[in-house]
DNA sequence: TCGTTAGTGCTAGTTTTTCAGCATTGTGCT
DNA sequence: AGCACAATGCTGAAAAACTAGCACTAACGA
């Protein structure tokens, strides 16, 4: 799994790593919000390549870095890792917890959608 | 949030605490792919208890432990971490990607379930 | 040109984490 | 009692993680 196996800082840099999509070292150290010295940053950055969780690109005079794990395929990790910590017994229950931390900014249209997706999971699971 | 600011062999201990609501020592270690020995799990399930994360309980001449915070709220923080991570942008696609990966586990009746949930989240945020 | 700013590469030191080993205690069996 | 077994308490030390600081380069403006 994507994010097993970090340390506290790797885990914390990898996951604002993901939710940006790409950054450069002091667009991660702004994100963290007990931030380290900035070759603290740079160093831990550096030790997520050198085991291959992500990759540098020279882009406009400095270094962005990017996961190399694609975001889709760590993101279904992490949804199965969630599923197999707390919701083993009831998968939909995760929806139950979804619905109630995030209904502030899930809108009709979202609402919607799911339910789609859930009838289609229907007809096609049938 | 529960997991956070935790070494890594410290959220793998807790994540089996979580999956099984109370373990002893050694049913940790049993559990755990790559286990260390016995004395460097219970040193951890040492550590955690003096930073508050677990307590344990004298259960028929061993120790068993427990996590002290509330597995619900553990579970919400959990769900509540992964949007930011990943689904920041589309809360809905957590939907998809659960339907994706657990659509093993997934029954009729529980899709049934899940459908009736958002029709009730409809219903009440309209 | 000089100073400033914003990067990178590298190194060395401290702190935290992780681990194994050993002594000890209690239980149950022979 | 003596033994085996399954725990716990504790210690010391290796390994990993974390961090700051310095030297260097490139761009930019005064």
């Amino acid at each position: 799994m994507a994010l097993a196996g970090l340390s506290r800082r790797e885990r914390q840099i990898m996951e604002i790593l993901y939710q940006r999509g790409k950054a450069s070292a002091s667009e991660v150290r702004e994100a963290m919000e007990d931030a380290p010295s900035y070759s603290a940053v740079r160093a831990v950055l550096r030790v997520l390549e050198e085991k291959g969780h992500v990759k540098h690109q020279a882009e406009e005079l400095k270094y962005v870095y990017v996961p190399t794990v694609n975001r889709d395929k760590a993101k279904r990790s992490a949804v199965k890792h969630l599923l197999d910590t707390f919701f083993s017994d009831s998968p939909k229950q995760i929806v139950a917890a979804l619905l109630d931390v995030s209904s502030q900014r899930l809108t009709r249209e979202d609402l919607d959608q799911m339910a789609e997706m859930i009838e289609k999971a229907k007809r096609e699971g049938k």
